[in-house]
RNA sequence: CGGGGAGUGGCGCAGCCUGGUAGCGCAUCUGCUUUGGGAGCAGAGGGUCGCAGGUUCGAAUCCUGUCUCCCCGACCA
């Protein structure tokens, strides 16, 4: 992308509204736009970022066999009374009338939906285990919306629901699950701690929420420095393998994490001093089993091999994908701006003329960002009219990887000069190794 | 939901107390000079002062109502 051609409008203020800091850069570099409280707008770089991460959701969701669908964000009253949830949940559900007076509702959550959904067609424990997922815009109307994209009232998740046959099948889909969300943030460049959360009806260990660090965090947390050198893409194990994830399972539960809530202190202190990490958290994902509730009181059942009537198990399993874009940017900016980890950067390279009257250096970033689109490398070349180094400000902002700096200077000794946005580090290269260091 | 704060060009703010017809910085546009980390000078454009009533010769300013947004707390992907 030419950024004479785009749409990234950048401000050297932030609006007071924004308080903490991953509003302020998001509004300064245009990744959003706040139209009502706690709803956004996504601008053209923000909305790269948004489909980056999304991408990297679905990618785990279908590896670890979960099947995707798209379930509408309108969903009639009827449905809610069958869970008996439609008078349950309270005011932070928006509630809608249509024209003929017909109670309606933005879906806060779709475990009725894909209940009923799955209930009308599933017949025979043949059709189980199944984990169906959407990634789709939810509402809730939250007394308080706050920090941006973090605590919006209308917000993006991808929501997963797992049947099964029996407690047994049930606890194969959590951990298959749980291992599918430790790969998921692992992607994208995050450390992000799975940590037991308040109780699940089966046993009380089958709920995790993943909180990922960040100064700005709402929750303390508190966790095993074990967890910074797992590495969870690597391990090779198999969504197939029911020892092995088990034995996952085990070591989770082994090694301690847990937020204020949870927190028990006996346990805390058989972690070696240095080896307590302590610190601020963001909530980005929770999974969790809920037995029977939803499958009961909506009157699903299946055939049983044995001919009796079994009423599945459910779990669900949440991704907050707009906050994640929030969260990410918590955990990794500096004073410039935002510092994308490579998964999730709207653009991997951003291509700079510091002058944009010398035509020898305008031809070679135009060669340049030819050869590096062509070769499949997202590039954003800021070919404006501007000064070299409010384009530099510009793109320490935007928070791109790696910055292509072309000028006459180092053009004149025939190199480029390749930045890397994380550490600031510089390096003076020929054209042709900088190209090729782009495109390996 | 309880408590607090704020609405004035795109962004950040001043003006309000003590009414007299709107100003500053940044941004934008034009010109000239500049150009390796958010340039300088000169000029220009852009605002029904959130909205609705009221008081007054006159309201951004005073009064009443209303809407919106933000912050702190209790709750949450």
């Amino acid at each position: 992308m030419r950024l004479s051609q785009a749409f990234l409008p950048v401000l050297k203020e932030s609006p007071t509204d924004a308080q903490i800091v991953s509003h302020k850069l998001m509004l300064r570099s245009g990744l959003v736009r706040q139209t009502a409280a706690g709803i956004y707008a996504w601008l053209p770089l923000g909305y790269r970022v948004l489909k980056k991460i999304e991408g990297i959701v679905r990618e785990e969701q279908d590896r670890a066999g979960a099947i995707e669908l798209l379930m509408p964000t309108l969903q009639s009253a009827e449905l809610w009374r069958e869970s008996g949830r439609y008078d349950a949940y309270g005011p932070e559900m928006l509630r809608i009338r249509d024209r003929h007076e017909r109670e309606m509702l933005y879906g806060p959550t779709n475990e009725e939906m894909i209940t009923v959904i799955f209930r009308d067609e599933a017949r025979s424990y043949r059709d189980l285990p199944r984990t169906l997922y959407h990634i789709q815009w939810k509402f809730r109307d939250e007394v308080r919306p706050r920090f941006g994209v973090m605590r919006g009232r209308e917000f993006l998740m991808k929501d997963a629901y797992s049947f099964d046959l029996d407690e047994a099948g049930a606890r194969q889909s959590y951990y298959t699950q749980l291992l599918a969300y430790l790969r998921t943030f692992q992607r994208m460049g995050i450390r992000a701690v799975p940590m037991k959360a308040a109780s699940g009806p089966i046993g009380g260990d089958l709920s995790h929420e993943f909180i990922v660090l960040a100064p700005t965090g709402e929750s303390e947390v508190f966790y095993d420095a074990e967890y910074e050198g797992m590495d969870w893409t690597q391990s090779g194990l198999s969504y197939g393998d029911a020892v092995g994830l088990q034995a996952l399972f085990d070591r989770i539960g082994q090694t301690y994490a847990a937020t204020d809530e949870t927190h028990e202190e006996t346990r805390w202190a058989e972690v070696p001093g240095e080896r307590q990490r302590q610190g601020r958290g963001i909530e980005v994902g929770h999974i969790f089993n809920f037995g029977t509730k939803y499958s009961e009181a909506m009157g699903f059942r299946v055939s049983g091999p044995d001919g009796a009537m079994v009423t599945p198990q459910m779990g669900s399993y949440g991704i907050g994908v707009s906050r994640l874009v929030g969260a990410i940017i918590e955990a990794s900016h500096d004073e410039a701006g935002i510092v994308w980890p490579e998964a999730v950067a709207p653009w991997r390279v951003g291509l700079v003329t510091m002058r944009g009257d010398d035509a020898a250096s305008v031809a070679a970033a135009g060669d340049l960002y030819d050869k590096l689109t062509s070769a499949g490398v997202e590039t954003l070349y800021d070919d404006r009219d501007e000064r070299g180094g409010a384009k530099l400000a510009g793109m320490d902002l935007m928070g791109l990887p790696w910055q292509l700096i072309i000028g006459p200077r180092g053009l004149a000794q025939g190199t480029a000069e390749l930045k890397d946005r994380r550490t600031g580090e510089k390096q003076e290269l020929s054209l042709e190794s900088a190209l090729a260091r782009l495109t390996a």
